[in-house]
DNA sequence: GTCTATAGGACGATAGAC
DNA sequence: GTCTATCGTCCTATAGAC
């Protein structure tokens, strides 16, 4: 009963590039309530007002689709953080006097995920689903986990051990976020990550 | 193309109690696999060498599988925390001079989580998933959370904002099983726990 | 760039025989 | 306790018109 009426659709014709790009925000909400294995097509067609084949047209498949948009996640993360810390982009993942050290790289990244609950949601399922070896997304989620913690790892001074503490930080973030998503008017991520970080980083 | 033979199958016929504790395990280990969206009563009812109208006979439905599947698991995971600590299952949340602490709780735990990575998972894609409000699990989990912050909490001495702890340690357990799940050969769970524990508890 | 139409399955669940 | 048979719905993807 979803779509009964065969008549013609209202909705404007959209250049490739918007429509493609509403494709991508329309599945990242879609994927962060039912994760890769819940999504349906004709879901994303609908709240595209397009028809499935339509859908199909702009993105190939169904895997494809989740590839774009993860791939759209890593630009935009990595833009604003940019931005954010004040740095170029491309040194963004490097230490140095004078550039970015890890607790503000952290800081930064919690208070942008505070503000896109959808997005970590997005991220949270499908690190979760893509532990299967068989998942669309397991590839990328691994190469994204050995990159993080290399970049990460490089951040920590060298007393400590880079990778360890880069493990612990990216654990504890995940884990704050989980907690964050289910009661998200009672728990303050910001808040909780400044405590944790306040004990990790002592 | 999965079952095309409509000859009698030879498998046992089991008495109900057994083939439901069968039925459970099978589906923990899909679950794990695919979550419950990618689960399909299918495969579960294949490897269990029955129909799928067999397996509907045990269990009702799909949703109060899942249900069983987590009742199951809660129960033989405060057996095992009781029996491994040498407290009886009763006293295993309860505070007190001569009973268990924080740091030895957790410890108990990595290493029974450590052992059981399939089951790991099955909390982990599960969590995840069940963040969306209509998830059949939304509610159990969402309890969960509650009484593991109160109980763990209730453990922390005095001084320190025992809710704030316990959230620190939950995240981090959550986020290094993560971790040691998507590269279970070279990482290490238990010592990754240690390190983690040694800087959140010191 | 979007459509209609349809192929070709898989899904969860039910009815009723044995 | 398990089966066969079947229902109605959903799925991804393709072919080809406009």
């Amino acid at each position: 009963m979803k779509r009964a009426q065969p008549l013609r659709r209202d909705r404007a014709r959209l250049p490739a590039a918007e429509r493609r790009r509403q494709i991508i925000e329309v599945t990242t909400r879609l994927i962060a309530e039912r994760g890769f294995w819940g999504l349906s097509m004709q879901d994303v067609a609908d709240d595209c007002g397009l028809t499935v084949p339509g859908l199909l047209h702009h993105v190939g498949s169904k895997d494809s689709l989740l590839v774009a948009v993860l791939e759209h996640r890593d630009e935009a993360d990595a833009r604003s953080l940019a931005s954010q810390l004040g740095v170029p982009i491309d040194r963004l993942w490097t230490e140095g006097p004078g550039l970015v050290t890890l607790p503000q790289v952290c800081a930064a990244l919690v208070r942008r995920n505070a503000g896109q609950p959808e997005i970590v949601r997005l991220f949270a399922v499908l690190e979760a689903e893509s532990l299967a070896p068989d998942h669309p997304a397991h590839d990328y989620f691994q190469a994204r986990q050995r990159r993080i913690m290399t970049t990460l790892g490089a951040l920590v001074p060298p007393p400590a051990d880079g990778r360890t503490v880069a493990s612990q930080v990216v654990a504890l973030m995940d884990g704050l976020q989980i907690q964050w998503l289910r009661d998200p008017d009672t728990f303050d991520l910001v808040a909780a990550w400044d405590a944790a970080a306040d004990r990790l980083f002592r």
